[in-house]
DNA sequence: GTCTATAAACAGATAGAC
DNA sequence: GTCTATCTGTTTATAGAC
């Protein structure tokens, strides 16, 4: 089996040819992987959207596997670049000053991600490839699980443990943060039936705030309802 | 191009072996489309997993397209009669007791909700075929929304407001709804993540438990946010 | 109604010319 | 590095035997 190059290439060649029609194939294939599925999409297909040849898949990827994982690898950049600044920690004071920051951390997390996720046009092809690889787990899910999924949770977890009390690692605090993430995923996953049942026509900038808005409130509902329960 | 053989059949005929072996046919493919999606799925295994021939899914359904909308009517009918008695409209009482006596159907139907979406086997199959309908919208998905999304997100709508003097078909209410049914459903989606963060080898009625607690906390916790509001 | 055989198209992988 | 030609296996659909 002939060795792909997917490693110890020069960082120096980034805007050489062979570099530019391997990113072009990474794109190609996520964007054909999230609309029709790894399955549905033909290495043919995908050569003639990334204006590559066939031949080029196996010269860069090893085949049609490889290129999956190279684009997992691509969402755990793309989003640890866009999510790493908004989930980083800032300094939280102690007491209530302390929960009304972290409490105006997740705001903003919130605005940020209803805005990327389902507002933002690239995010569908990443949300529909990172679902179908939750629905049939292979290595490229391992990637994305370790490098963004994890990493991602825990940290909103703090954050959300700041802001209520509540103890970061306990269980339930991870199962509300689930839930919370669930309430903006929906919005991308169902948007078919959003938009149907909405009468939008598209879901844009203006439709996000309104999605925004609601999520925001039962969010600041849900923390006050916990931070209520200890006095 | 021969007409399937998917109308006009008749109802004293349901345990003929025709019937069988187009129950049977339906079975499978709701399960593979479910786990490996329709183009990922031959009709070879189809045939293979009902115990029946190639040519039978030609003659009962006119070929596999017609497979993915009889899976579609199916799905329609099961969910139906499971969701039905659930959302069914219940006498309210006027002011405190009946928002009291809508929230307490909520209760109920959440608890419903996770225990079929997030623990039955079966609804697996049925959410990750609708999954990929929804993010590839056929004549399959056109039922589904007619038949189960719309009447069932009305409904719920409806409870809603009785239970927090919102309007029912506001815009804010039904995206309030999309939220609520975001946070039960991320659970079978995200169901690989939710299980290595949580250290969980499978969602079980345990599990299940402990989803519908926080997720019933945090439904509550929305709905008297904005019964408050208006005070 | 069921099952088999086969057709026609398409898949991914690969060898080799350039 | 790129591109073409081709190999091998698999796909859906269908015609026809039983």
């Amino acid at each position: 089996m002939n060795e792909a190059r997917t490693s110890g290439r020069s960082r120096e060649a980034l805007s050489s040819q062979s570099e530019q029609t391997r990113a072009a194939l990474i794109r190609a294939s996520l964007r054909l992987f999230g609309q029709k599925g790894f399955d549905g999409t033909s290495t043919r297909d995908i050569a003639a959207a990334a204006n590559a040849n066939i031949g080029s898949i196996a010269y860069h990827f090893g085949g049609k596997e490889g290129l999956r994982l190279a684009c997992a690898g691509f969402i755990v950049d793309t989003v640890q670049r866009i999510a790493g600044p908004a989930i980083a920690a800032v300094p939280l004071g102690d007491g209530a000053s302390g929960e009304a920051a972290a409490m105006a951390q997740i705001d903003a997390i919130v605005e940020r991600m209803v805005g990327f996720i389902v507002a933002e046009p690239q995010a569908g092809e990443i949300v529909q490839f990172v679902l179908r690889e939750l629905s049939h787990p292979t290595a490229a899910l391992d990637a994305i699980y370790t490098g963004l999924f994890e990493p991602i949770h825990r940290r909103l977890c703090a954050i959300w443990a700041a802001a209520t009390g509540e103890e970061a690692e306990a269980e339930e605090t991870r199962l509300r943060v689930f839930a919370i993430i669930g309430q903006v995923i929906y919005f991308r996953i169902g948007r078919e039936a959003v938009l149907r049942r909405m009468g939008w026509r598209s879901v844009g900038a203006a439709e996000a705030v309104r999605i925004t808005s609601v999520v925001r409130e039962n969010v600041h509902a849900i923390g006050t309802a916990i931070r209520g329960r200890s006095s």
